[in-house]
RNA sequence: GGCCCAUUGGUCAAGAGGUUAAGACGCGACCCUCUCAAGGUCGAAUCAUGGGUUCGAUUCCCGUAUGGGUCACCA
């Protein structure tokens, strides 16, 4: 460069930035290398306040956190609210506060709503204006940015021409018509008020290649960069790439941490980290979530599908551990392999590799999480069961929650069911959300409710084909079991005065014999309990009938059932 | 359309130049059964495709197809 224009290089710079002081050195005082141990990774979630935390985000969120964690590094958060446009308020609120909900809290950075913790600040970058200033101006003197003066319109044309003519869009080379614009007419057109954006001037060309080390997915090669992006908008604040390349410089960042949309802009981050003389932090690009539409699959999209807001999740009721867990086997399905060696080990024991991420994107598999969760859930004891429910529905489903506490001692006695000390556990709860339509017949006011909304489910009973029940059937069955219940025999005993009952009455006791001699009976010991049991709890498959006609207690069983004869 | 990434059962996937190609979810059957569950056992089901390289390829290379992503003063 030669010394005339190196001169003019920092007029201009000067003439654009005339309040920045500081320099790239100073920031490199002010911010200096993190004194870390050896390979300690220093992650960031970097959302936009757009709204809600996205399932994707919740998945990148869990890997920055896990890899800091893991190396003994940091987490943390910084806003990117360059875009004024879009954000929507509320949004830093609420997905802090979901970030907590899933344990992800970040140790660093924006740790709630206007809340900031750390040395490497702000973490806002709307409040970082001067910081990408004091980078651009050094860009501009050193002749690798330039203002451009092109309107929208004038960019608009150009790329229309250039997709007419099958040439790859963008501005760059002869296209970039304000990089190649004097400098002394730029200096002219800043002093006369024209307005104007920050562009970086690339010394790349994208008929040559480059290539990158992602952590998980090994050697990427792609087109260098040869764009002429923009750093700084018009409204004086920096473009996701420029923020991207200063932060976490600045932060010093390790690993960043993005979804595989990301590859593609790769080489634009390179060419700024070169262009600033900034090392590259390790780049991990994580395979994107996806959700079946018809015949295909998707990226899992904000608009169309519930499960892409991490509310969706604890709406239902899912134990947020269930859904990190789920999370953790799309990182490294060898967790599910871990986990079962190590059914009582907390999640944090098992270290993620990187290089074993898949790299193709995976479905989201509800049956998976159900699956996941149900076990997990299994798990708990009665009390921690309640307590979770209470928690949850006390932010989701009031009415439940008020059902519940109106007599606590009660309500624990029947999540107690087939579970405390139980040598088979019942495996009944999937989300909190089911917790109603499992266990409503417990409370009189949702088993009246159930039964004005859907009728007795003798109807059903009495659709399957095997069964020879109608009405009178199940009258003489209830009629005589009533008069034979006695609420203060033993299981043994209550369970061989029903077996007695129902062989009296043609019902076959022995399920072996049964299968191959139906003809012969009604129908089996199976079918008989069943009639007992619609007839306490109005569904089909609930815990052990004999508890729950105990814990439900005399009268409430001996009503309950008089009415389901009267119904008949 | 250019570029990038991907492709092992319905789903998540392990795997190595020669394997009976793990495991999990789901599905089915059977067993158990003192109801409903749970549990146990077994089973069906996969290397997208064409060409190389090789004694041998699902594994390595190239093409094709398919899917996804990306091409803004959005991130």
């Amino acid at each position: 460069m030669d010394k005339e224009y190196e001169k003019k290089c920092y007029e201009l710079a000067y003439l654009i930035f005339p309040d920045i002081h500081e320099t790239v050195e100073d920031l490199e005082i002010r911010y200096p290398e993190r004194n870390l141990p050896e390979g300690a990774a220093v992650t960031r979630f970097a959302p936009s306040p757009t709204g809600f935390l996205h399932t994707g985000a919740l998945f990148t969120s869990l890997v920055d956190k896990k890899i800091a964690s893991q190396t003994g590094g940091v987490f943390f958060l910084r806003i990117e609210d360059t875009d004024q446009k879009r954000e929507v308020k509320g949004s830093v609120e609420l997905f802090t506060k979901e970030l907590k909900d899933f344990d992800l809290v970040p140790q660093e950075g924006v740790i709630a709503e206007g809340k900031e913790v750390g040395d490497y600040g702000p973490y806002t970058q709307s409040k970082r204006e001067d910081i990408y200033k004091i980078c651009a101006k050094h860009l501009i003197e050193k002749g690798l940015a330039y203002p451009c003066f092109c309107t929208p319109e004038m960019l608009e044309k150009s790329h229309e021409a250039q997709t007419a003519n099958k040439v790859v869009p963008g501005y760059y080379g002869i296209y970039a018509k304000c990089r190649n614009i004097s400098i002394d007419e730029s200096i002219e057109r800043v002093k006369n008020g024209e307005k104007f954006v920050i562009r970086f001037r690339s010394m790349g060309s994208h008929l040559k290649k480059i290539s990158f080390m992602d952590a998980a997915r090994g050697k990427i090669e792609i087109a260098e960069n040869d764009q002429d992006v923009v750093l700084i908008k018009s409204d004086g604040l920096p473009t996701y790439h420029f923020a991207h390349v200063v932060d976490d410089h600045f932060m010093r960042t390790t690993h960043v941490v993005r979804g595989e949309e990301w590859i593609p802009s790769t080489p634009i981050h390179l060419d700024l980290f070169n262009a600033m003389g900034f090392v590259t932090p390790i780049y991990v690009h994580v395979p994107l979530i996806l959700v079946k539409d018809g015949n295909s699959k998707r990226k899992l999209s904000k608009r169309k599908d519930k499960e892409a807001a991490v509310a969706y999740f604890l709406k239902a009721g899912y134990p947020t551990e269930a859904v990190l867990e789920y999370l953790y086997t799309l990182i490294n399905s060898d967790y599910e392999i871990w986990r079962k060696k190590n059914k009582t080990l907390p999640r944090d024991e098992f270290d993620i590799k990187l290089n074993r991420m898949s790299s193709s994107g995976s479905l989201l598999d509800m049956m998976k999480l159900n699956d996941i969760s149900r076990e997990l859930i299994s798990k708990m004891s009665s009390q921690e069961v309640l307590d979770r429910i209470l928690a949850w529905s006390k932010i989701y489903d009031e009415p439940l929650y008020q059902i519940l506490n109106r007599d606590l001692e009660y309500s624990l006695k029947i999540f107690g069911l087939e579970r405390d000390h139980a040598t088979k556990i019942r495996k009944d709860i999937i989300k909190w959300e089911d917790i109603q339509e499992n266990f409503f017949y417990f409370f009189d006011d949702l088993y009246q409710e159930s039964i004005q909304n859907e009728g007795y489910q003798f109807d059903c009973l009495r659709q399957e084909e095997r069964m020879k029940l109608n009405c009178d059937v199940v009258r003489d069955v209830l009629e005589k079991y009533l008069a034979i219940y006695d609420e203060n025999a033993d299981k043994e005993t209550w369970f061989a005065d029903l077996k007695k009952l129902a062989a009296s009455l043609s019902f076959c006791t022995d399920m072996k014999f049964y299968k191959q001699n139906r003809d012969k009976y009604i129908g089996s010991i199976s079918d008989f309990a069943t009639m007992i049991r619609v007839a306490v709890t109005n569904k089909k498959n609930t815990p052990d009938i004999y508890s729950i006609m105990q814990l439900l207690g005399k009268d409430r069983v001996v009503s309950r059932m008089k009415e389901a004869i009267n119904h008949l």
